[in-house]
DNA sequence: CCTGAATATGGTAGCGCTATCAACTATAGA
DNA sequence: TCTATAGTTGATAGCGCTACCATATTCAGG
């Protein structure tokens, strides 16, 4: 009859599963955890027993025990909502399963002091690495901020990480090249192209991909409409105008993200465009917008959570490697893109552009 | 010269600030939490030993000792990804600070057993509570697998939370009212209303709340055309064009969510209408969307984030006193909206109404 | 100045888990 | 058969913090 202490009534802990088992506390620990070095029958017999009791472990014991990392910074500026819902649910599923918690910080300033400014709260609140989605993974502030504090940092979808450093990304320069031949094998000769923001090495690896694909086909790159944009609705507006505003109209537009393709697709309706029979409008990224508009937009879907989970997984990885003593392997990982078809892309009509 | 033991170098904790600030650990606890109980002065030798040492406590080891949640289900089915965003970064704001696991469950379908499903996981998981974001908060089978599970949860945004329960949402009625005054003020007679999801009982309020101020105004509700919504752009199109065809067609549409009245704007300008010279559209809830399209609109915002963050801290609060031995307080809580003008609201075309 | 409550502090014992190392058992080779 | 060697398992000791109770201190009022 001793007293029942603090102990939450009805929480199965591993001493129970270890009784039920007929083993220790330990070698329960070890089947839970990958189970190196346990004999077949006794991991079953464990195993049994969790699933009997309907045993599940204790995070927080576990971070502790361990001595894991427990707080890991994600630093957003102001990306689409979409793209930061998508990602923000990776990031907090890899870091239930590693026992941490998610420091958001915003950083909506574009101003260097401002980015100085928000990293440095990190600093001070024991963040034992950080997690820099885009457009941040390319801002140098932030980036020398954590430097000096000593902090490590994974970049996510920067299209092309620098010496070594640790970053997740997907193959922005096959998958535009992909998109691209989706267009051409429609038939489209004269395509135009929306440039994402200068400030993201993406949007260079997306133009790169386009014109390969353009050479690749033999064609002349001199026929393709180029405007600049900067990933937001407002830009693509504005390009989507000087675009269809040549002498020579392009028949389909390849905007480098949702955002621009959806702003693309509201100004050819209002010039009376049907989509995609007058025109073909095709984005990247597969936001949640791209299903929002009608008609729906064909697009290049980045596996976002996936790549969250990757990135927290990789930092966790660096971050033990360099407490076990050396240096992390600085590593970047690649994820596989898909090229979705939708409403929004079909073949040019029938007299060929120029109207 | 002990061995380091296992601790991570350099990690200062409560006995390190003790001993600097000459008390015992316990006192150092109070200080963090709370204090009650401590003398002043006491107090503030802790507190300079903490900014001293730049002390921060782990989170693991508190929630382990203190016994406390630790994970909280959050079931989302598909709200418009701007939403799940701000109430994402709401809600794990709260679950850091409280130490606690946000764990996400998606629930896509609309079926009951579908739901059933997705709710269930959590039963498995041993999650001790779950918020309930819209339209979530009132499905039924939702509701009642968490009943059978026995456990707690928190709704959000639940336009009328029935007889007992804890409930976090905003003025719905209060602010439609409020939307439609400004309407009224600027001196439209005839305004077209879109209907939420009937599925969600912010929906009858809002609509509600647009009666009340129109007939407190004194004005006919015969002449105001009224279309069924479901919340989706999609049905925002539908229900802006049978506005629009009417014979006598309203100077304002006043929409239930963002995403219809971003759908009136598109529709309007298919039509060649200039918004909100020829025609206002305003919104309902300020999600990213409404700074999205052109013009901006106007739109009533909701302190997503914040809501988030008070769900957490009353569900914690309920798990709190039902460990305590008897049931929670139920509870309420109404936050705060505000009525944001943008650019999509202006008053009625000159030549009243009907074209 | 003393008593008794109220208020402040400290000591101890875990919370549930895992690192560490020692002990043990199977497999292989001499 | 007996030692090496690898492969398994368990006992112990914390991880950093807080609940709980015991002790020390204060401050009324008698």
């Amino acid at each position: 009859m001793s007293k029942p202490s603090r102990r939450s009534r009805g929480t199965v802990t591993v001493q129970d599963v270890a009784r039920a088992a007929g083993v220790s506390a330990m070698t329960v620990s070890r089947v839970v955890n990958g189970g190196s070095n346990v004999r077949a029958t006794t991991r079953e017999a464990v195993l049994a027993a969790i699933e009997k009791l309907n045993y599940s472990p204790n995070s927080a014991a576990r971070s502790l025990a361990a001595g894991e990392a427990t707080q890991i910074g994600l630093l957003y500026s102001n990306p689409s909502a979409a793209y930061l819902s998508q990602f923000l649910i990776g990031a907090l599923a890899a870091a239930r399963r590693a026992g941490c918690h998610l420091v958001l910080e915003a950083c909506e300033g574009e101003r260097a002091d401002e980015q100085a400014e928000a990293t440095r709260s990190f600093a001070s609140t024991s963040v034992e690495g950080v997690i820099l989605p885009p457009p941040l993974s390319e801002a140098a502030p932030v980036r020398a901020e954590l430097e000096a504090a000593g902090i490590p940092w994974v970049s996510v979808a920067m299209g092309l990480a620098p010496e070594n450093s640790m970053n997740v990304r997907i193959d922005d320069f096959g998958a535009a090249s992909a998109m691209t031949r989706h267009l051409l094998e429609l038939g489209h000769r004269r395509i135009g192209f929306i440039r994402g923001n200068p400030n993201q090495s993406s949007s260079a690896e997306r133009y790169r991909g386009f014109l390969a694909a353009i050479e690749q086909a033999g064609l002349d790159l001199k026929d393709m409409p180029v405007e600049q944009g900067y990933f937001t609705f407002r830009s693509g507006i504005v390009a989507t105008e000087r675009l269809l505003d040549r002498s020579e109209a392009p028949t389909a537009i390849f905007a480098s993200n949702d955002d621009m393709a959806a702003a693309a697709v509201g100004v050819a309706h209002r010039r009376g465009l049907h989509v995609p029979n007058d025109l073909t409008i095709v984005g990247f990224d597969d936001t949640q917008l791209a299903t929002t508009v009608w008609p729906e937009l064909t697009t290049i879907r980045q596996p976002t959570a996936a790549m969250a989970e990757t990135a927290l997984n990789l930092l966790l990885a660096g971050l033990r490697t360099q407490r076990g003593g050396e240096m992390a392997e600085l590593d970047e990982q690649v994820l596989d893109y898909e090229l979705i078809v939708r409403e929004s892309s079909g073949p040019p009509p029938e007299r060929s552009s120029a109207r």
